[in-house]
RNA sequence: GGCGACAUAGCCAAGUGGUAAGGCAAGGCUCUGCAAAAGCCUCAUUCCCCAGUUCAAAUCUGGGUGUCGCCUCCA
């Protein structure tokens, strides 16, 4: 398997820490608004790319972090006149409301940056002592210059980052690359006590305190978004690897941005859409296909065309399992050729990991199963296919779309309507019989103002919602 | 100024040396009481432009053009 190390800049052989075992990091989300869909990709991509660690046989644990105290959530907070954690837990729990829409698997820990504090002084004490950190009236500060790798993942050296910074030269700090670890309190704003006085962490430290924490000294993969590299990654590093004197990260993944019209889609720009109003528009799981439909890295154009495009290859999808499982209940009783079979499933499931080993490639995966689609399409409408060969392209289908986790929103209540339907069905039953084609048509339309779709099939009829 | 990414059909999107996947949309046909679903057919002699390397290039090299991103909080 071959994932783009964005350190490296290309794309690496993945070989564990440890045999069989993974350990991923990603950065979550500071938690003062509703995610929007340009936050959405990270987690569905890698939440993806944890479940196919997982079908390859590896034992994957996935930490995911929430930041819940920065400034935007104090200034949020006293906008709202709230306090940051009442923010934050709101905003988490709507962060799980989304995630679990977008059917997105809860990681195997959710650490949150206020639940650290006293591993974060630590590896702050850990910095300064070493003399990669100093305090100056309150604050502590990262010496950039002092740690010599710094600038490795963004791949500029420190000058080139100085020559272009747009950071306010700030009077406290000895360079202006230099960024907080400890921000002092002001009058009224959340605070831990700490050996520099009242405060609270910087943003970056609490990636590395709690990557440490759960997951060891050195991880596997970190991810995130490609705007993370620098400075929050870059920043990361130096703690980590300034603290432990070893490698931090051994896979830096990143991925590429959600455009509006050709422009990344970022809160500052103001063109952004919520997860939230997106899904009442297209759907969660069109949401999740959209996505997985392109590389990870490559940047995508997010447009209601382009959420119709996917809901329609969705409802593809869909459609064909609807009708394997037709055909596995009501299709032709009989033995098949077991072992042809085999090997004609297994030439789909060698091309669909071939796709996914060569750096998570899920758009060629998912033309993998639209071929697998095609074919099956084919023998179903043929009207030869066994029971038990429709139960096997089934399996497979279930296989290759549960790795991705599409099609997680099927299994809904249509028992509710169940009994209605069935109903309206036999009254039209009974006039198609009778040949009474306008009452037959008519219980057609009333029920396609219920939202419900007929399909006349010689083993009988079928349902399903629009 | 430094660093980086991208450019493939009407749209979306794979493909990094061997003669253009897949999806959406569109048109035709088959099936059907009518539909729906599904299948079949059609839909890029060509991959931003120019030059080069090669038996062979969308893929490699050089040079252009265009678009975008990071260097400030951002996934």
């Amino acid at each position: 398997m071959k994932l783009y190390n964005s350190m490296t800049m290309q794309k690496e052989e993945f070989v564990p820490l440890v045999e069989g075992k993974v350990t991923m990091y990603a950065c979550g989300p500071t938690v003062y608004d509703y995610i929007h869909i340009g936050n959405a990709r990270p987690i569905i991509v890698f939440d993806a790319l944890r479940r196919y660690f997982e079908y390859r046989g590896y034992e994957v644990t996935f930490v995911q972090n929430f930041t819940d105290i920065d400034d935007k959530i104090i200034r949020r907070a006293n906008e709202l006149g709230i306090s940051s954690r009442e923010l934050a837990e709101k905003f988490i729990e709507e962060y799980f409301v989304d995630a679990k829409g977008l059917g997105v698997r809860e990681a195997t820990v959710h650490p949150r940056a206020t639940e650290n504090i006293p591993q974060i002084i630590e590896l702050i004490q850990t910095l300064m002592d070493k003399g990669l950190a100093y305090e100056s009236g309150g604050d502590v500060y990262f010496r950039t210059e002092r740690y010599d790798g710094y600038g490795k993942l963004s791949h500029q050296s420190l000058d080139d980052l100085l020559a272009g910074a747009r950071v306010d030269v700030n009077e406290i700090k000895e360079n202006p690359m230099n960024f907080a670890l400890w921000k002092k309190a002001k009058p009224g704003e959340p605070s831990w006590p700490s050996p520099w006085g009242e405060g609270r962490p910087g943003w970056h430290i609490e990636c590395s305190a709690m990557s440490s924490r759960y997951l060891g000294k050195t991880i596997d993969i970190h991810c995130g978004g490609q705007d993370l590299t620098f400075p929050h990654h870059e920043n990361e590093i130096a703690q980590s690897e300034g603290a432990s004197g070893q490698t931090f990260v051994r896979y830096w993944l990143h991925n590429g941005y959600i455009n509006v019209d050709n422009r990344k889609m970022s809160k500052s720009l103001g063109n952004f859409f919520t997860v939230r109003d997106a899904a009442a528009a297209y759907g969660y799981e069109n949401i999740r296909m959209f996505m997985l439909m392109s590389h990870y890295r490559s940047p995508l154009n997010y447009s209601g065309e382009a959420l119709t495009h996917a809901k329609n290859a969705l409802e593809r999808l869909k459609q064909a399992r609807k009708n394997l499982l037709f055909v596995k209940e009501n299709g032709r009783e009989g033995e098949i050729d077991e072992a042809g079979l085999d090997k004609k499933l297994e030439v789909y499931r060698s091309r669909y990991i071939e796709a996914m080993d060569d750096d998570f490639n899920t758009a060629d995966a998912i033309s993998v199963i639209f071929e697998l689609v095609r074919e099956a399409n084919t023998l179903v409408s043929s009207g030869t296919m066994a029971r038990r060969e429709a139960e096997r392209y089934l399996s497979l289908f279930d296989e290759l779309t549960g790795v991705l986790g599409l099609l997680y929103a099927e299994k809904d209540a249509d028992t509710e309507l169940a009994e209605e339907v069935e109903a309206l069905i036999a009254a039209r039953q009974a006039a198609r019989k009778a040949k009474n084609w306008a009452e037959a048509d008519r219980i057609r339309d009333k029920l396609k103002e219920m939202g419900i779709i007929l399909e006349d099939t010689p083993q009988g009829v079928r349902w399903r919602r629009a």
